[in-house]
This record gives C-alpha cells, structure tokens and sequence, in this order.
DNA sequence: TATTAAATGAGAATAGTTTTCAACTAATTT
DNA sequence: AAATTAGTTGAAAACTATTCTCATTTAATA
C-alpha cells in the first residue's frame, strides 16, 4: 500500500506493528508519515487534516485510535502544554526528552537526560518506587525568537 | 465568610488576591482550603464536589476559574498525568517538581530540582531560549507498593 | 483466492470546557 | 453603617474534545 519508498519511520512503525499482530493500514502508516515530516508536534486536528489530504476522507475516530495506540508501542509521544493542550511527536522509544518551542510548537529532541545524574535516595526513602520520569522543556526556538 | 481561623496558605491566597486587586471569596478560599487538606492532586470534578460540600451549590464554571486565575497567579498547579488527565495542587510559586503516584495520585513534593546541574549549552546553542521546565516523576508511593 | 481477525467510517453518545448574562457580593468610599 | 462599584457568581446554553457502536471493509495468512 502507500508507497513503494518508505523512510526509516515507516518501516519501524511496520515492524512493530506486525511484531504485535496489528495490522499496518495506510491510515495509520499516513499518522507516522505526517508526524515525521512535519518536525514539530501536531494536535489531533492536524494530524486528522494531515492524513484526509494524504488519503481522502478518514474517520476522525480512527486518528484516536491510531494515536493511543502508537503511544503505548511507543510510536509516539504525547507532550502536554502549558495550556492543557496536547501534541503529538514521533518516537522510536528511545528515552529522549523534548524542547518545545511555546510558539510554534516545534520540536527538539536531546537525548541527554537532565535528570540522568539526580540521586533518587531522598525519594525513595520515602518509600516512593519510580517508574517513569516526565521532562519537557519551554521556551523559544531560534526562529520564533528572530521573528518576535 | 468561611472560617476565623485560617491556615498559612489561605492567608498567603489572600495576600495574592488582594496585591493583584481580585477578590477573596468564599468559593476561592474554599478551593485553596480543599486542596491543602487533600495532601493529593485533586481533579476538577473533586475539588467541584469538595466545595460543594463545603459551602452549598456552586457552580462548576466558577471552579473552572478559580483554577485558570489560581494557575496564572502561582497558587495551584497542573499536573499532568500519562493517561491525558488533569490533576491540580497547591503551590506557593517556589520551585518544586512533584512526584504523583499513579495509583492514588497522591503528590510529594522535592524542592531538588533533578535537572539543576543540567547544561543547557547545547539546547542553547541551537538558538533555543528556554523559559521554563516541567518535571513530573511517577511511580507508586509507599502505601500504594504494600497495597498492591 | 478464500478466510478471518482486525480496522475503518459515520454518526451517535458522552465528557470536558467555555461563554453569556442577569443577579449578587466583597471591598471601598462616603 | 449605608451606598457605591467593579469584580464575581450560578445556570444554562454553546462549544469542543473524546469515546463508543456497529455495519462494512481490508491486511495478512493460508
């Protein structure tokens, strides 16, 4: 389906998904194609919109679908903005941490964790078992910085 | 209005409210008052109900304000939490990062803030001009671990 | 190519959030 | 203590976001 030139991302996302039995369905190889190419992080709506102009009308549901079920693979992240909303970044799960630039909400990944030497003993002390650890950093890439 | 006696951090909501010219109603000390007592991040729906039962009807439009005002102003918090849910604390505008238990979302607060080392030169050096960072650890508080 | 389990689209249903506006109230002034 | 006034509230409607249902379609496999 979709393409005979696939990139690297469209192929991972083929491979996890056939290694869970999922089926790899042009709508969903469309959500990774969109996400990859945009360098940036999109909401629901634009990845909706992203995927009708790919492939003609697709149900507003199966984006939901798609996207929850790329998370929990590990397909995609889910980035939370300061304004309650949501964004969507690629991901091949690797533990990476996220610039987001507040203005266009673009993307930078840096694989440096800045949480990678904190001593966790203080917490766990308390009795607290760690599981995950959320970063996400804030500010204004060099372009929006430029433009304002 | 509410109480004779009132705690450090309904005065100190006081004081925010006042220097900022808003006004201290009972609906707003009551939602201060609700979190603090909680020790836990309260949804929108519990801090709603926790007011209800406190001062009668009310309506949750105003608890959708309170919360946006008191967020802007540094008194509560948003949390986010992995499954796309909200989760609000209180906050005295100091620097802390929190740890959420994601079974009963109890939080825990450490002033160590684990990315304080972290050099930002090579973010920086991409033209990126960071403004502020969000740090959430998850994982399972003490009680939750036995309980399990 | 036939089979089958998984996935989709469409729209209904539900949940979450914001807006509007008349009535009300805290804080200030007289 | 009463009057003033600007900010605030409740209620419902409006709007947005998300999930569910089910008949139809499709990718993967045999």
């Amino acid at each position: 389906m979709m393409k005979d030139f696939e990139c690297t991302q469209e192929s991972y996302a083929r491979e996890v998904l056939r290694e869970k039995g999922l089926k790899s369905t042009a709508q969903r190889l469309a959500v990774v194609h969109i996400l990859h190419m945009s360098g940036k992080s999109l909401s629901i709506g634009e990845i909706h919109c992203g995927v009708k102009d790919l492939l003609g009308n697709t149900g507003l549901a199966t984006i939901y679908r798609t996207l929850e079920m790329f998370e929990d693979l590990g397909i995609v992240k889910r980035l939370h903005f300061p304004d309650g909303g949501h964004g969507y970044t690629f991901s091949q799960g690797e533990h990476v941490h996220h610039m987001v630039c507040v203005d266009c909400r673009g993307v930078f990944d840096f694989s440096e964790c800045p949480a990678e030497n904190f001593d966790y003993a203080s917490v766990e002390k308390q009795g607290f078992r760690m599981k995950d650890h959320f970063i996400q950093l804030f500010g204004q890439c060099g372009k929006c910085v430029e433009a304002a």
